[in-house]
DNA sequence: AAGACGAAAGTGGTTGA
DNA sequence: TCAACAACTTTCGTCTT
């Protein structure tokens, strides 16, 4: 965490909360995510004893994805390894080390190309660290796989940041993805979805609470109408309106109502805008919601509130 | 004039024969 | 592979504030 972040720039509260997956700083108070970038610079292992340190330590960069190699690399040694061998085992040595450069050269071209686009378009999109890992994971794995041969690199480096961003609950929406890569949001769905069938990456379904914190923090709410949408995101997923619908939609209905019942109110516009839908969806939410969860009272009796304070 | 509302038609993806 | 389908969007006219 950025050490220097002490107090809420909004509210001044010190109650600041760090989710580390996220790397989001959110203001307990306020709900303002303050620091969303995330710079770790802790060791990957703990020390519990000296023993487990001595096991542990190591010379070199820490393994990472995010290098074209994993930070290691082999390669079939040069003709002075070859010595022990007769010229025919030699030649066949020499043939399968002209192989390995020439393949290993051509997925390696790749890798660096695509894993330094990765970087650009996961840095633009302020994603944390874990989630930039798990793409280069999946990427090469992508590209081990032939995945990418009549794709864009591009747009497959996009589908599996998306794909990342999913598993690590940080979600992004595909327009969002789209903005950053400069890939039509279509191919990135696509892509998404045919490498994550074709590796069996697991993804489970976005869940609309990953979304409120961003949303309701570009809207600059207050923390009680964050909670309350939270509440009611709950209750609606007690009575199972959340299941088959779009998250974000649901999310940004949330929101509006929560605007709404606490006094704060957006338009349907804004709301809609943030969370990269239509009105129309809001609304058809909107009802959904009110009807179920019966929030008419609440609503209209805030709305008297409003009326005589003017 | 801006915002909210809802009907109607269109889009892209999923599912099941 | 095709048609039915559900969710969501676009567009537009009307009502409300």
């Amino acid at each position: 965490m950025n050490e220097y972040i002490k107090k809420c720039p909004e509210c001044t509260s010190i109650d600041l909360f760090w989710n580390k997956d996220t790397g989001e700083i959110v203001c307990r108070d306020c709900g303002l995510v303050i620091e969303d970038k995330m710079v770790d610079f802790g060791q990957e292992w703990r020390e519990i004893d000296s023993d487990t340190a001595m096991r542990k330590r190591r010379v070199g960069a820490p393994m990472s994805y995010t290098q074209f190699d994993r930070g290691l690399g082999t390669e079939i040694g040069f003709e002075h390894d070859l010595g022990k061998f007769n010229s025919k085992d030699r030649n066949k040595f020499m043939r399968l080390r002209r192989w390995q450069y020439r393949i290993s050269t051509a997925i390696e071209r790749n890798l660096k190309m695509a894993l330094a686009e990765l970087k650009r378009v996961s840095s633009f999109l302020k994603l944390p660290k874990s989630v930039e890992e798990e793409a280069s994971r999946i990427y090469t794995m992508a590209v081990q796989r032939g995945l990418v041969r009549g794709r864009s690199m591009e747009s497959v480096v996009s589908g599996a940041l998306y794909a990342a961003c999913r598993r690590n609950e940080v979600p992004r929406t595909l327009d969002e993805m789209s903005e950053a890569s400069g890939i039509d949001k279509k191919e990135v769905g696509r892509t998404y979805r045919f490498i994550t069938r074709e590796l069996n990456v697991k993804i489970l379904p976005s869940n609309p609470i990953d979304y409120m914190a961003r949303f309701s923090s570009s809207l600059t709410l207050t923390p009680e109408t964050h909670s309350r949408a939270i509440k009611i995101l709950e209750q609606a997923r007690l009575n199972e309106l959340t299941s088959g619908r779009g998250p974000t939609g649901i999310a940004a209905a949330a929101l509006y109502i929560a605007s709404l019942i606490n006094g704060e109110k957006r338009t349907q516009r804004e709301v809609a805008d943030v969370a990269g839908v239509t009105e129309v969806t809001i609304r058809n939410r909107y009802k959904e919601l009110v009807d179920i969860l019966k929030l008419e009272r609440e609503i209209s009796k805030s709305r008297k509130v409003m009326e005589e304070v003017r």
